[in-house]
DNA sequence: TTTCATTGTGACAAAAGTTCACAATGAATT
DNA sequence: AATTCATTGTGAACTTTTGTCACAATGAAA
């Protein structure tokens, strides 16, 4: 028996009678670190090449719990910003059939199953979650699963199985289509940040350089961020100020209406 | 045999085997009527109350084919914008035994297939579409399904089948917020309009009053809409001249990076 | 003590958005 | 035939927002 086919398809655990087969959420988690926007790409098995964090969803399970609960399993956090942005249907996008032989062994059989009880079309939701890096290297979860995985830089993705590379691309638009909309950077940042640190995100998730002065202008007019009194220190130069997102301050933005595009 | 039964479910034609029978496609049609945004809502049956127009997907199918497929058998048109906005994916959203048991007939044995044929769970792809209602008056196609429909104002929305009322407001929240990014209000009139008339569909989707001068001069500055040398006859005072939506106009705007928002 | 990259801030100009006003228009009314 | 009147195109004046530039403040590193 194949045991990493049998996890690949039970989801760690879950047995094959509990999924919904022809049912799938695919995670594109966001982070930036070192100066780059990346993803978190997994590799399940060693005969696999890499892929989206994603699975089968439950019976009865709602699709965003789904998707909370695959990046639960990779990152140990409960709680991470997510967004389903696009449903991949494409009837050849992925194959069982094609799946099993590609593993070159006994096929479907492990799973004491015939091949036509599988789906011929499985469709994956797709879903884009943003986290800070620095608060997943403080995580230590026991439920996390262990598995091979890098984060890859967006402007380096290797070659992926399936359609995963057009996934990544069609979840960057939405990232920064999202980013015009609400001013949801600060959920890869940490709870306090300086503006350079806020402007910095924003041109690494837009690709392009920002003017300083106007940007903290236009910050600081949509009134969402909270100016506290400490500043960043151990820095060689002029302490920036900390700010902090003001969740009520952001309501009453959003009810008069303010454009977050920058 | 209960024949109504056996279209709703057979899609017109389309042979049960055919179909996903767990994935469907729900369109949500706005149009502009009388001054207020309607949609087009259907009843394939006396006995069932009002819903979107919708179906399964064909096996083989494309979403996006079968969302149009799905539009022409009700308005003769071929090309229609969509966009698709959300997956509506909550488990118990529709059940084929409720569905069968609601028929208070001999159910399921129908389709000579036993309720246990049927998946638990099944999807909807929420597409919107827009349409301008003239053109629907001058189409005369011989596709055109017969079924009873109506073109409900978005306030006056009356109760639907399964979770139809909630797919139309998620629609609505999807439309004016695409309405943000993108022009699409072009998609509701005819292909010469006047600014004043613009100014109105933006007004009725956005279900708010704008200001006449600031409307034209923003319009104006975003460069997408050529002035003809034509204006508008038959008007009770100033003739209000014509304009058209200019293609490339529109993508240059788009990589300058134009907000479109009003 | 000096150097130096970075930050907060303000002056100024340019661009965009708002408000108001007025002449032009042409069917409807008298 | 003259008058009425709601609507339209446009421009002036003003406010707000954005873009550009400059400069002093800062504090670790040299």
């Amino acid at each position: 028996m194949d045991t990493d086919t049998r996890i690949f398809i039970e989801q760690f655990g879950k047995p094959i009678e509990q999924l919904e087969l022809n049912l799938s959420v695919d995670c594109v988690l966001f982070t930036v670190q070192k100066g780059c926007l990346k993803v978190l790409l997994t590799q399940p098995a060693p005969k696999w090449g890499w892929m989206l964090p994603g699975g089968f969803v439950f019976k009865n399970e709602h699709l965003d719990k789904s998707a909370q609960r695959i990046l639960q399993q990779r990152t140990g956090i409960a709680e991470i910003y997510l967004n389903q942005f696009k449903i991949f249907s494409e009837p050849s996008r992925f194959s069982f059939k094609d799946f099993f032989n590609a593993l070159d062994e006994e096929k479907a059989s492990y799973l004491n199953r015939s091949i036509h009880d599988f789906p011929t079309r499985v469709l994956s939701v797709g879903y884009f979650a943003l986290v800070d890096f620095k608060a997943l290297s403080r995580i230590h979860s026991e439920e996390t699963i262990q598995e091979k995985t890098i984060w890859a830089d967006v402007k380096k993705i290797p070659n992926l199985q399936f359609d995963h590379e057009e996934i990544i691309q069609a979840a960057l638009l939405a990232l920064r289509t999202e980013l015009k909309l609400k001013p949801i950077v600060y959920n890869l940042l940490p709870e306090k940040f300086t503006m350079p640190e806020l402007q910095r995100y924003y041109e690494i998730i837009l690709d392009k350089s920002l003017d300083r002065s106007s940007f903290q202008k236009r910050m600081l007019r949509w009134d969402i961020y909270e100016r506290l009194e400490e500043r960043r220190e151990g820095v060689a130069h002029k302490r920036p100020f900390l700010y902090r997102f003001a969740w009520e301050r952001y309501k009453l933005a959003c009810e008069k209406g303010v454009n977050f595009s920058v």
